[in-house]
RNA sequence: UGGGGUGUCGUCAAGCGGUAAGACACGGGCCUUUGGAGUCCGCAUUCGGAGGUUCGAAUCCUCCCACCCCAGCCA
């Protein structure tokens, strides 16, 4: 029943408009950047928008504009990167480039219009002025003293700020509208500032520059654009759009808002990007950390898998926060159909066959894309030396651990199997290398015996490995959302020290030595990597880290050392060293802004001991729910007759995520304390009730 | 305390008065020469809350609550 018939409320209305025969049937969008910036993945859904919009219908067409209304922010490198990304995701505006620049002398005139019509007049106070006399969120502005120029005045004053004769800042022309307005932005808004400031388009022209809310809809209405598709932000200056063209009276398009793209893990303003790139946290706007269109070009993210994820996302109107997950399952979606298969060491760890013989050399056949079987088979070199990753032994394997270990027999991919007979230490304990026999028999990867081996490894032949460096990528921050920080401060303070890891002296198979820059491929078992496009030189290649794969054996291990630490101390054992970097493990308490806490007040209604653990105690609370809740709480020490707390007034902690626990659930959590020398809990003489909002 | 929006699974998101799609994430099984891929199963008795209308409400009405945006001569 669910095929795409659904869709989303913007190709509804526009459904509906061509069904009420609006537009003679045109539809005709556009994409309307500020070239301030580089496109991030945000633009890439508003790319996709409008441009798909138009590709859907017959006739249907998308044009590019670049919004160049303030030339104290914009500069042609923008220009051109902007270009280049938007054909890069694959989209074409074939001749429509436009700019708002190219209407100047239009928009010009049309503030005669309005002038003439007694609906603008130039005012002569300071922005401070206008800022001061525009009222508030709840009271009315105050009008201007120059408001009732006569229409001479305002058309002469007018021409002579376009002339110069006047400095920033001492004129504006402004909508004449209404200073009591409850919408602010149709307060008199500004429709022209002075700015002596030369143009990157228009040189030195014009020293006056329309504001958006006055350019955008005529530039709308110039290019007969059908669906004028915005974000939510705007919303509250429709009003002003549609109050525009309606005195105008010219052609008059239909503004329609969405809500713009956050995702988990990146930051997405402008603003904090480009402070990213001055404060050298990466190294430009193309760095494979950024969420721009160019640093997921160089992280190795294809066009298709980036529209795929602007498919998957939706559009409405609420605000959301999208997994980074979604964008990482994209890519490998993608990849795994078309990236061929190779073998990378990047932690490499030496191993010797003792049983196969001093420089002999094979070639062996691995398949370069078992997903793809028409990608064919190539030649690896196998010798009795090789290297392994580091990870895939253990001297002291934990649980469900299928690599090497002493003893243990594993299979080298495409190769033989082998057995690990002997480990060579290194002066501080480390291993330095390892030993193994292989079976010859083997060869290729299968037991003519039929026996089996848990773990298959990649490796590399030592005397023909590249020597590469390989960069790994991990998500820009260590939250998922750093936007909220509180301040500048600790918003940098969230950069995720671990989103590039530089890893040298990695081990190649032979072929990854001719790929070219930009080229993709699947390192077996590590993820998918490319070629970087920028330091990667002749015979000293770089790689960058697109993505991990799934990796379950990393999630396993991750519960055994969770596992591991909740057992506490008394199980003294080393927990299981972590596979790859430190990851943060902290379950105690989960919420994602310590300023929702949401605290209310509670009364305990039973209280009892719990069975098999010696510091808890389970209660029943009260927060006027009509249930009860219950909770369990480490204050056993301080209240060895729990039953004593029946009837106490506590505070609770009540939107925390409800931790499943040996016992039952915990759905919230007691306000407690140590004080001076004793455990209690806190509460409180106030007359509140059960489910009252402390905080 | 003004105006404009929005509230459906952990995260996105369908749904438009006929009894809660799908995706990601998560958990589990099968399979496996990548612990990859694939595949199968599970995952909202309930739609911010409370009332009301109705045979029937996520969908209609009323009130309430929460969150987002707006006081640039930025876009």
């Amino acid at each position: 029943m669910t095929t795409n018939d659904s869709t989303d409320f913007i190709r509804s209305i526009i459904a509906e408009d061509l069904k009420a025969n609006k537009n003679d049937g045109r539809v005709v969008t556009r994409f309307p950047p500020e070239p301030n910036g580089y496109l991030h993945i945000g633009h890439a859904k508003s790319i996709c928008l409008n441009f798909s919009i138009a590709e859907e219908h017959e006739g249907g067409i998308c044009n590019l504009r670049f919004d160049d209304t303030n030339p104290s922010k914009e500069e042609i490198e923008y220009i051109e990167s902007i270009k280049e990304d938007v054909k890069w995701l694959g989209f074409d505006w074939q001749d429509r480039l436009y700019y708002a620049s190219d209407y100047f002398e239009q928009m010009y005139e049309y503030a005669g219009q309005l002038i003439k019509a007694g609906a603008a007049y130039v005012d002569d106070q300071s922005a401070d002025q206008i800022r001061l006399t525009r009222g508030t969120l709840t009271e009315p502005g105050i009008e201007s003293p120059f408001r009732d120029r006569g229409v001479e005045e305002n058309m002469d004053l007018f021409r002579r700020m376009r002339a110069g004769e006047f400095p920033n800042g001492a004129k504006v022309l402004r909508a004449k509208i209404n200073m009591s307005h409850p919408n602010l932005n149709m307060r008199d808004p500004v429709m022209y500032r002075i700015l002596h400031t030369a143009h990157h388009r228009t040189e030195d022209k014009w020293c006056i520059y329309p504001m958006y809310d006055w350019a955008h809809g005529i530039e709308d209405s110039i290019e007969g654009i059908t669906h004028s598709i915005c974000t939510l932000e705007f919303e509250d200056h429709r009003p002003l759009y549609d109050w525009f063209l309606d005195r105008l009276g010219v052609y008059h398009p239909r503004q329609i808002e969405f809500a713009r793209l956050n995702l988990s893990y990146t930051v997405m303003s402008k603003r904090k990007l480009l402070g990213l790139v001055k404060e050298g946290n990466v190294t430009g706007w193309d760095d494979p950390r950024m969420p721009t269109i160019s640093g997921l070009r160089r992280r190795g993210f294809t066009p298709e898998a980036i529209r795929n994820f602007c498919d998957k996302i939706g559009v409405a109107k609420r605000d959301s926060m999208v997994d980074m997950a979604l964008l990482e399952h994209c890519i490998r979606e993608d990849l795994n159909k078309r990236a061929p298969r190779m073998m990378a060491v990047l932690r490499p760890l030496k191993v010797v066959i003792d049983n196969y013989p001093d420089n002999h050399v094979e070639e062996l056949d691995a398949v370069n894309n078992p997903e793809d079987l028409g990608a064919g088979v190539r030649k690896v070199p196998f010798s009795r030396v090789i290297y392994i990753e580091q990870d895939d032994f253990r001297e002291d394997p934990p649980k469900k651990y299928y690599r090497l270990a002493p003893g243990r027999e594993v299979r080298l991919r495409y190769a033989y199997f082998i057995t690990c007979t002997g480990v060579v230490k290194g002066e501080k304990g480390d291993v330095a290398e390892i030993h193994c026999t292989y079976d010859p028999a083997t060869r290729g990867g299968d037991a003519p015996d039929g026996r089996k081996v848990q773990g298959t490894l990649h490796w590399v032949s030592a005397g023909h490995a590249i020597n590469a460096e390989v960069r790994l990528y991990d998500r820009l921050f260590t939250v998922e959302n750093p936007a909220a920080a509180k301040d500048e401060a600790d918003y940098r303070s969230l950069i995720n020290p671990d989103a590039l890891q530089v890893l040298r002296g990695c081990m190649l198979e032979p072929g990854l030595g001719a790929v070219k820059p930009g080229a993709i491929v699947q390192f077996e078992r590590m993820g998918y990597f490319v070629s970087d496009t920028v330091d990667t030189r002749p015979g000293s290649p770089v790689f960058n880290r697109t993505v991990t794969l799934k990796d379950t054996w990393a999630k396993i291990e991750k519960a055994q050392v969770r596992q591991q630490d909740s057992r506490g101390a008394k199980g003294k054992e080393k927990p299981v060293k972590p596979g790859s970097g430190p990851e943060p493990v902290v379950e105690e308490v989960t919420i994602d802004d310590f300023s929702k806490i949401d605290l209310r007040a509670g009364v305990i209604r039973e209280a009892g001991l719990v069975e098999g653990a010696n510091k808890l105690i389970r209660v029943m609370v009260d927060l006027g729910e009509g249930r009860l809740r219950q909770i369990f709480a480490g204050i056993r020490q301080a209240y060895p007759e729990p039953e004593k707390l029946v009837g106490k007034q506590v505070m609770v902690v009540a939107n925390l995520k409800p931790r499943q626990m040996k016992f039952g659930l915990s759905e919230g959590m007691i306000l407690a304390g140590a004080g001076k020398d004793k455990l209690g809990v806190a509460t409180f003489d106030g007359q509140l009730s059960p489910g009252d909002k402390v905080s």
